[in-house]
DNA sequence: GCGTGATTACTCGGATACAAGATGTCCGAGTTTGAGCGG
DNA sequence: CCGCTCAAACTCGGACATCTTGTATCCGAGTAATCACGC
């Protein structure tokens, strides 16, 4: 079980445009460079983020991706979720009974997780970064 | 990210051995039946936990695996970290300074979860089974 | 000066290749129980 | 009744086979800005 490095390469993409250009885009090659992943498989990871309405991508010259405007209440969950699915950690597909209480601790242990990361933002680290 | 599978297996055998039989060795071919896995595989998962001390092994006729004397203290994530290993979520291996706010954040979160799977027994759900 | 077209610098999306880990199987080896048999 | 042997029922461990998923690359298509050219 790990998170896979594509949640990683998003996050650290989200935390730059944040800290260096939330308005202006920025390209695709210009992002890769930074995380040493190559453009077109960050351009990849990217389209996801785009999707869940995270960034928008601009095409043509001087294209990029940035930022959307009410970008400062995007958590780190989001950006989780557009990457990893929504979905549970764990299924029982045990078939025994209509509640499995190994299933429930598991997700309740979980939601623990995702609270926190709930109320994770990037804007909180960005901000920190700044001051730095 | 997801818990695999195996973690799934152990942790109902764990439960199962609890609720059924405490100190009496149970054959693995019995405990694969009720999950509808190979023996075999079964076993290989088995012999982790065995490795980690959280259950015994018996060869032999009759032979079959059991619950240590203090079984009662085993918590989900003894259990999850035998399976799944002891390393972190979230790896950053991005080379940008020495500390990553980002994994910090992550880590911060995941710990949450692992302090709630550590307060969950294997004992705690048993109970639940044997009342219900 | 101004419109029009070509060039350039980008992103987008699908198809594909590759690697690693999870999942599952097979088989030989060792171990304990218990039954059978001979003394 | 005792002790020996042997077969049966197990687990153990390594070596495979398979399948899924993550990771990464390649290429053609579309799009927008910019530049060049001709009127």
């Amino acid at each position: 079980m790990k998170y896979s490095k594509a949640t990683n390469y998003a996050l650290h993409t989200m935390l730059h445009l944040a800290v260096a250009a939330p308005d202006k885009p920025v390209g695709v090659q210009q992002l890769a460079e930074q995380q040493h992943v190559s453009p077109t498989y960050l351009s990849k990871i990217l389209t996801k983020l785009v999707k869940e309405g995270m960034i928008t991508s601009a095409s043509g010259a001087n294209g990029g991706y940035s930022l959307v405007p009410h970008w400062k209440d995007i958590s780190f969950l989001d950006i989780i979720h557009a990457i990893e699915g929504k979905s549970s950690l764990f299924d029982c597909d045990v078939t025994h009974g209509p509640g499995c209480l190994i299933q429930e601790a598991m997700v309740s242990a979980e939601e623990k997780m995702e609270e926190a990361l709930r109320n994770q933002t990037i804007a909180e680290i960005a901000k920190k970064m700044t001051v730095d």
